[in-house]
DNA sequence: CGTTTTGTGTAAGATTTTGTAACTATATGT
DNA sequence: ACATATAGTTACAAAATCTTACACAAAACG
């Protein structure tokens, strides 16, 4: 089953996410869901989305609402969902910027066949999403790293907290990767400050990171120790 | 279907405002309603309007008043709706700023036309409008911040009441987002002074904000703390 | 005017994060 | 294998931040 993009469902019918999202699965797309506004934002700070299928009717900020932050603030593609004979929202709802709309109830197969369309016009216009990296991510290893918002995801899509230096620390690294990094370097780079004679602060702090990233802190793949020098950080990082 | 405009009507006999709305989103125009003056300025906070279809007679504050305080906090396009006869007030209310007024009964023909000769008259100076960014409001998160009228609304919609002090470090994060602000930095735009020696006013400041806006105020997703130096407002900002 | 309400800054205690030091584990050279 | 250097781990103390309570000031109210 090959990746086809990822596709975010935000309703908060919990049935409808669960049926569209086991159908789609199904068809070669990655499927999230998302019950509100909150719920689809936290999504897609962890992972770039290629297609929000959005119903109208949510608790909370509505789906016109949404709909329009989601244009104003990226290309993402939008497919709003709309209940029965509301000509109205959907006259409104494709003038917000969304790309189709699908009256409820629908056959999956419908909803297929405009995803795919969706998907085929959105990929033909990526040219342009590159022109406009302005929100800063990197990604390694099935971990994000959101550099703007200071806030990491792992690669089950669980944020992990991190304190400001682990943070800054971690953003060194990124930044470095794959280059031995001396323990004065990393303090210079993390803490913008020297490092003493006995200063093992880096140490510690290494060892902080690790417990949160690492499968097996004992034995490190990603933050590895190269002795007598200092460390490296080894995944390929992806820079957004 | 293309995006015309937001229109707003202000009326407060819901049929008509229900009729001209499905008329004029047929039309692809946006449209919003609003029953007496709160409540158009309720909608005008939140989202702009290009033109604002008005009633005369209005419980509370009456439609004379209210066009002569829209002409001059904003540029928005003005039609007036009159009971038939009252010429008196068509020629006062064209005085006071509005751009065309509609004796009522109407046709809804009559006031598309109408309509759409006010938005292409608006349009031609919109360039105008682009050099008075006067009534500024900045997004984030979903949330919404009126920076003219000094009023936050939530992502649902609910207005948040800010107090002064809020509101100012508040502005300050918004219009320096995505950068470190130190607490001197930021007693210096909140406050306009400078931070004492033993200054915890910012930090104390900053709590309160949080518990306005943060999910959960003890894990802030919005104002985040960067340790030794100060704070961070971190969600991507669209300002208007 | 005096009273009440609301907003703001200060101070003190609680909490979290960070650095240091001591101890343990591991790697390296002989 | 042993000695030694280097790194990892843990516990604790210090520093920074967060929270709460309170006092005073300003504003709203009657």
């Amino acid at each position: 089953m090959n990746d086809n993009g990822h596709i975010l469902i935000v309703d908060d019918q919990r049935e409808i996410c669960d049926l569209v999202q086991e159908y789609l699965s199904g068809e070669g797309y990655r499927v999230s869901t998302a019950q509100d506004g909150t719920g689809m934002r936290k999504v897609m700070a962890q992972s770039p989305v290629d297609l929000v299928i959005l119903d109208l009717m949510l608790p909370g900020e509505d789906g016109l609402t949404l709909a329009r932050s989601l244009r104003q603030e990226s290309t993402v593609g939008i497919i709003i969902l709309t209940g029965r004979g509301e000509i109205v929202d959907r006259i409104i709802g494709l003038e917000m910027g969304a790309d189709d709309y699908l009256p409820k109830p629908f056959h999956l197969r419908e909803l297929l066949a405009r995803v795919k369309s969706v998907m085929r016009r959105a990929s033909s216009t990526a040219a342009d999403k590159q022109s406009t990296p302005s929100r800063s991510k990197a990604r390694f290893a099935g971990w994000n790293l959101d550099l703007s918002s200071r806030e990491l995801f792992s690669p089950s899509g669980k944020e992990v907290r991190l304190t400001t230096g682990e943070f800054d620390l971690l953003s060194a690294f990124v930044n470095n990767a794959n280059q031995v990094l001396t323990r004065d370097r990393l303090l210079d780079l993390a803490r913008n400050r020297e490092a003493g004679p006995f200063d093992r602060t880096i140490d510690v702090q290494v060892g902080r990171l690790r417990r949160k990233l690492e499968d097996d802190p004992q034995r490190p793949t990603m933050i590895k120790t190269v002795r007598g020098t200092g460390y490296i950080f080894t995944p390929p990082v992806d820079v957004n």
